[in-house]
DNA sequence: CGTGTAAGGAATTCTGACACG
DNA sequence: CGTGTAAGGAATTCTGACACG
């Protein structure tokens, strides 16, 4: 019922048609950077996605990277090295 | 693109029925706050309901002054008592 | 490689109404 | 008064595939 304020960017609620909307990617771009395994929503029961704010800001960095036409195998790499350097955060 | 944290509390993203599961409220609850000017949740274009999570800290408030016996009517007031007292937050 | 699109199906949401109390 | 439910329709989301390059 009640959340610290800290959590409401992780908390993944958020379907892909408002993250699309938020986002400005299109709900391919989105699906396909899930299957190139560099965003994992929550899917519910009956298998919608749900994302949350923290989500939404990775996806722009990654949409980001693209554009300046960097693959998303790079770009997986890169989060894994980002991981490494801050393993207790 | 980028939100002060203080905002994600209040962005309406949220479809009424992941508010359903999160609150433990029915949809029809839910629905009918908003009928009785409790609860204000935006409209996407094709008119689904959008919820922040501050909506669904506010419909559980709502959901526990009914438990007590109180009239949606007299939360009403007391929503109003509550907006005059603060008036520049 | 990253993204668009048409295809068919399943799940979600919407409104207005009848019911109970 | 507050809430449940069945009804019918509209909008959303899902997957797998073909296309382009």
């Amino acid at each position: 019922m009640s959340w610290n304020d800290s959590t409401f960017k992780d908390k993944k609620v958020i379907t892909i048609g408002t993250v699309s909307e938020l986002t400005g990617l299109s709900e391919r771009q989105i699906r396909y950077y899930e299957e190139r395994k560099l965003i994992f929503p929550l899917r519910s029961q009956s298998g919608i996605r749900k994302y949350s704010f923290n989500d939404i800001e990775e996806l722009i960095e990654i949409a980001n990277h693209i554009e300046d036409g960097v693959w998303t195998n790079e770009i997986k790499k890169e989060m894994r090295r980002r991981d490494a350097l801050r393993p207790s955060l």
